[in-house]
RNA sequence: GGGUGGUUAGCUCAGAUGGUUAGAGCGCCACGUUGACAUCGUGGAGGUCAUAGGUUCGAGUCCUAUACCGCCCACCA
């Protein structure tokens, strides 16, 4: 006898375990037959579920099933993603609670540490999914470091590398001197913050800046050609009294300098802001860094010169060396002292870019791995623009446009160690000005030029003690998987994450030449939040499109962002992160699920949708209390019911023939919004109907049909149609709710043929 | 600064190509519990659809402007 109550917690395990053992999520290869393929967007392999991968479990399980009860043969492939920096990150957290630090160990060494971390935390989110009622066909799980993901990400490197698509250069780069590696920009978040504003003399103007301590290797000075104030200057070159003796700078002109600002008058320094970057590039000025990797200052050059004065050398002495945030202090102390110190705002408000782990990023130039990306591109956004990529909601799509408009090339290379290793190799004998660190045999670390470490140790004990190895652009290397020669050190750059996972559609199917590839690539749906469309969705188009010819995927479905109950951002720091596992204990998966589904109806943000969390518990309770209803007449009956069926069911009633027109209504109007990918629409129509037609009214009639029936025969109709009605609905409910409507299923199945619930979706009578 | 979305019931939000009395969940009010379900039932209150114009026989839905929110991107020294 079924309980009062559907208890989720008891049965929802248990019924997972008869989905898998059973293979029903192991799709079969049916030649002639269109497959439906959807790749999970790999979560973080070492993090835990968050309520974004909920909506996405949702969504997506909901496609699979009605898909795969359609008779498709239905593909929702796994996989976790080794999150390079962002795992690194926590990796080196935990490092620092024993005490230890990265620089401690050898990258062999390192890399091991954290592979052994991530296959320690990999259970929790593959036990998570699983909990989610995910019918993923785990037989095809992937994990992006395995060995033959690995192998498709390094072949199309060599791939590209080949066609000319790959080049080094020194690049204006996020670097972040804390963590020890670039970012991409996308990667980068910009805090507001208050800095003082110093106004300095410069010859005969002024100028303002927040980071006086780069002066020393200003190129040039920028002022708006319309700037009136100005304009005579243009062109001219001017001797400029500084802290250290004077510079001469070249006053050149730049739109995009605001008069208004400051003094309307900027210094330029190529080596430490992207913007003086570009001007440098256009103006061609030098590219002089000041500050190197450990965010200190370096005035080596200056004080290589043989004709600065002592005054200044010891100046000079004292900035060496230091931390940026010092030698500014130092600076403005010294710049006081000689009157150069106009005046300080302290109340200056501006945006300072900062890294993951919420340091200051340090723009530097750092020789970096490029993807050219203009012919990528292009056949990326005419993809979308001529909808053979087809991305809902509709009005995502001009995010993408403009994305593809603005991209730039990628710097693919990362100073990390937990990821894919760029397989570049270089011959230690040829490029003797690679810059290397390692760890020697007692542990000590050493490092420098290789040319000149090389007379001290052996090749061998480099090799093996290896920390990071930075080669100038110019250095000749070799592309391989193995090491190529007997003196070659293989660069310990990794690739950025979204290089590998921009390639998940290709390694997740065995490209190029397995049997999975050629049967279900292209993918049908790809379906993740729109926050990764320029990081993800964009790059899986186009290596896609290079690699095979064809888009990864037909149709792009982005959700939106679940925010805390407060509406604001989930945030640790404000402590409103919603953890999906209180919910899932206490309301269960099905509730979750489809309160969530019903809580983004448009693909926008929304707030966590606490109340009709709670609404669908209840609603879960609902049909089982419907089923429980039935089950309890049958057993007072105590006759087989009938199946129902158009043919030889006869004696309807009124109320019967308008449920059975009604069933067919709503098989059609759910059908509809599924593909209109109108996901809650879909879920409130079945809601409606089962609680105000079904329940409220369609069962009151037959409660009253049964009490006045005259023979069992009657009866027995009438349930042969309760249960057709029932068995219907929790089909088509089965997608959104997959756990209930199952173990209702098992309790209304003793006698019929389908001995799962996911085989089959219900058919429109004629 | 560029882009993009929002402003509809007390709260959180739906409203597909403009068309009968504008919907849901939660909350609220009244009544109802010994046999499907109190995670329930019956009934009910509650909205000049941000503002101002316009198109139309007809607009929450289309157009223009304004005002507030929000988010993304961005090099303001």
């Amino acid at each position: 006898m079924m309980d009062k109550i559907f208890k989720p917690a008891e049965v929802e395990e248990k019924i997972y375990r008869m989905w898998e053992e059973g293979g029903y999520f192991t799709p079969k290869i049916e030649e002639g037959k269109k497959p439906f393929t959807v790749l999970l967007p790999p979560p973080n392999a070492s993090g835990k579920m968050h309520t974004g991968n909920v909506l996405m479990i949702a969504i997506e399980d909901l496609l699979i099933r009605w898909h795969r009860m359609r008779g498709e043969p239905a593909l929702w492939l796994p996989g976790t993603d080794h999150a390079g920096t962002e795992t690194q990150i926590t990796f080196e957290r935990e490092l620092k609670k024993e005490g230890k630090s990265r620089f401690q160990f050898d990258r062999a060494s390192l890399y091991q540490l954290i592979w052994d971390f991530v296959q320690k935390n990999k259970g929790l989110i593959e036990g998570q999914i699983k909990q989610m009622g995910a019918s993923v066909d785990w037989s095809r799980y992937k994990f992006t470091l395995d060995p033959d993901a690995v192998a498709v990400v390094r072949s199309t490197f060599s791939k590209l590398a080949a066609s000319n698509l790959v080049y080094r250069d020194d690049y204006i780069v996020n670097y972040c001197p804390s963590c020890g590696t670039t970012y991409a920009d996308i990667e980068v978040e910009h805090k507001a913050r208050r800095d003082p504003l110093y106004f300095m003399k410069y010859g005969p103007f002024t100028i303002a800046t927040v980071r006086p301590e780069t002066k020393f290797r200003d190129t040039a000075l920028a002022v708006n050609p319309k700037d009136a104030r100005y304009k005579k200057y243009i062109g001219q070159t001017l001797e400029i009294p500084g802290l250290l003796g004077s510079v001469s700078m070249t006053v050149i002109p730049d739109p995009k300098v605001d008069p208004k600002f400051g003094t309307g008058i900027m210094k330029v320094t190529p080596a430490h802001d992207p913007h003086d970057f570009e001007l440098g590039k256009k103006f061609n000025l030098p590219v002089t860094p000041v500050i190197d990797l450990s965010g200190r200052m370096d005035l080596s050059w200056y004080l290589s010169r043989k004709d600065v004065s002592e005054k200044y050398r010891e100046r000079a002495q004292k900035y060496h060396g230091k931390k940026v945030i010092e030698a500014r202090r130092l600076m403005v102390e010294d710049l006081k002292g000689e009157w150069l110190l106009v005046k300080t705002d302290e109340n200056y408000e501006h945006l300072v870019p900062v890294c993951k782990a919420g340091h200051d990023i340090e723009p530097t130039i750092l020789p970096n791995w490029f993807i050219k990306v203009e012919t990528l591109k292009k056949s990326a956004a005419k993809a979308v623009d001529s909808d053979k990529v087809k991305i809902y909601p509709k009005w995502r799509k001009i995010t993408y446009t403009r994305w593809m408009e603005v991209m730039h090339d990628w710097a693919i290379s990362r100073q990390n160690v937990w990821g894919i290793r760029i397989p570049a190799w270089y011959d230690v004998s040829k490029n003797p000005q690679i810059e290397i660190s390692f760890l020697s045999q007692e542990k000590v670390p050493v490092s420098g030029r290789v040319g000149e470490i090389m007379k001290n140790y052996s090749f061998a004990e480099i090799e093996s003690g290896l920390q990071t190895l930075t080669a100038p652009k110019d250095c000749c290397y070799v592309i391989s998987d193995n090491k190529p020669g007997e003196k070659f050190l293989q660069t310990t750059e990794t690739f950025d994450t979204w290089f590998s996972s921009g390639q998940w559609p290709l390694t997740t199917l065995g490209y190029p030449n397995s049997a999975d590839f050629k049967y279900f690539y292209p993918t049908s749906v790809l379906e993740t939040g729109w926050e990764i469309l320029p990081k993800w969705v964009s790059r899986m188009i186009m290596f896609g499109l290079y690699l095979t010819g064809k888009p990864p995927f037909e149709y792009v479905y982005l959700h939106g962002i679940v925010r805390a109950l407060d509406g604001r951002k989930m945030s640790k720091s404000l402590g409103n992160v919603i953890e999906p596992d209180d919910y899932l204990k206490e309301f269960g998966a099905d509730a979750l699920r489809m309160g969530l589904i019903s809580g983004t109806a448009n693909g926008r943000d929304f707030n966590f949708p606490r109340d009709k969390v709670i609404a669908f518990r209840n609603f879960g309770n609902k049909v089982w209390n419907i089923a429980r209803f039935f089950l309890s007449e049958c057993e007072k009956l105590g006759k087989d019911i009938p199946f129902y069926s158009k043919e030889t069911t006869k004696s309807l009633t009124t109320e019967d023939r308008k449920i059975i027109k009604s069933l067919n209504l709503l098989v059609r109007k759910v059908d509809r919004s599924l593909e209109n990918f109108k996901f809650a629409r879909a879920g409130e129509e079945i809601y409606q109907f089962v609680w105000h037609e079904v329940a409220d009214k369609y069962i009151e009639n037959c409660k009253s049909r049964l009490e006045q029936s005259q023979t069992d025969e009657e009866k027995a109709v009438c349930l042969s149609l309760l249960r057709h009605t029932i068995l219907t609905c929790l089909k088509l409910l089965h997608p959104f709710m997959p756990f209930v409507t199952e173990a209702i299923w098992q309790q209304m199945s003793r006698k019929h043929n389908e001995p799962l619930i996911i085989s089959k979706w219900p058919e429109v009578e004629k």
